[in-house]
DNA sequence: CTCTTGCGAATGAACGGTCATTCCAAATTA
DNA sequence: TAATTTGGAATGACCGTTCATTCGCAAGAG
């Protein structure tokens, strides 16, 4: 009895601030930031509306925790199996397509960031990340290399950024919402397509 | 006198409408959804709030009524000095370049229509606009033909528009946060860009 | 072992503020 | 004057956040 009460608790503690956090993120991702109100969240989650409070300081600060984690769920699966010393292209093509399979399989984490990105929040964000202190991410470092290597376009960064991965996360939204049907043949279809808009 | 009150009366009339449209616009497109409550839009149209229900049913309907509005202009701005006969390549270029063009000399309109399309009503109007008796308007036959002559890759029309649309919508947005500066030379080069992505 | 006590976690009703929409008195027009 | 348009206060619904209260459990007392 000790034992699993104890469990219990610690696990409950736990599980209160991560069920928070599921709910939050359903509900945003399915409805948007105006069909997600904190009332519904702490319903969803099970727990006290007040209860949110004692986990996160306000709302801003729930959704931003909450998108940091899941950008770098993004990160770490465009990581997996990084062919570290391969050709740039197959690189990008790894990095692309770990993407794309990533967002359909978690169709939550695809609408949260859209959300997020198209709210006061996003142009916040978007602001830091280009002029933040010049980029000293995997990706970016790819793709300056491929600059170097007058493999692609000579364009700005945020330029290519948008000719890659502007498109695949279009089409991934299209899968999910059942717009179109993307299978891996297709996803490497299309990921090559964003690689021919960059190549010179 | 009666002349001139009857023009002041039709100019009055149609001008309520206009300010109240022209201030709706800039208040979405500047601060969003959440940005532009209906006593907010009416102080900048310098009307009552209750005036602008003489106009517009409900919010929904103002809303949509703009949409509707801005989106025949991108059609009719893209279709001014269409080359008609042209090969398909000149004619998309014509229709990417058109449109950036005017997307950054318009920058309400383009923040504006963004909003909306991440919204609850951006999704229905995808859909209805993807699945919607077959496309019969003159960008979607011109993917068609290119298309059939195997000048395109052979991809979905949705994923295509994704290909040439998305990054250019892309870089107008970043382009009027100031994150990049469009010049012509720059825009040829990205819609260029957007071409490799689609062809063969 | 039983009972009491203390305390942090959890709660949800309540608050202040904002929103879309309504409504009617006042202004304007005919 | 009669009819129509206008303005903006009033309305009611809803939201994020707070805070007085409750709850559950572990430590201490008997």
């Amino acid at each position: 009895m000790d034992k699993t009460e104890k469990c219990e608790k610690a696990e409950k503690c736990c599980d209160k601030r991560e069920l928070i956090i599921q709910a939050a993120l359903e509900l945003v991702a399915e409805q948007g930031f105006h069909g997600a109100p904190m009332a519904m969240i702490a319903e969803k989650a099970g727990v006290g509306a007040g209860t949110i409070y004692r986990y996160f300081e306000n709302k801003d600060d729930l959704i931003r925790w909450i998108y940091k984690n899941v950008e770098e769920r993004f990160v770490e699966v465009m990581m997996q199996g990084y062919p570290e010393n391969g050709p740039v292209r197959e690189r990008l093509l790894h990095i692309g397509t770990a993407l794309v399979r990533h967002l359909i399989r978690e169709p939550l984490q695809l609408r949260f960031v859209e959300q997020f990105h198209n709210s006061p929040y996003g142009v916040d964000h978007r602001r830091e990340k280009i002029f933040g202190e010049g980029r000293k991410d995997v990706i970016s470092e790819l793709f300056q290399e491929a600059l170097q290597q007058q493999i692609f376009k000579p364009l700005e960064l945020a330029i290519l950024f948008s000719l890659f991965f502007g498109p695949l996360i279009d089409i991934c939204r299209d899968h999910i919402l059942g717009f179109i049907k993307l299978d891996d043949a297709l996803i490497e279809q299309v990921v090559g397509a964003c690689w021919d808009a960059l190549r010179r």
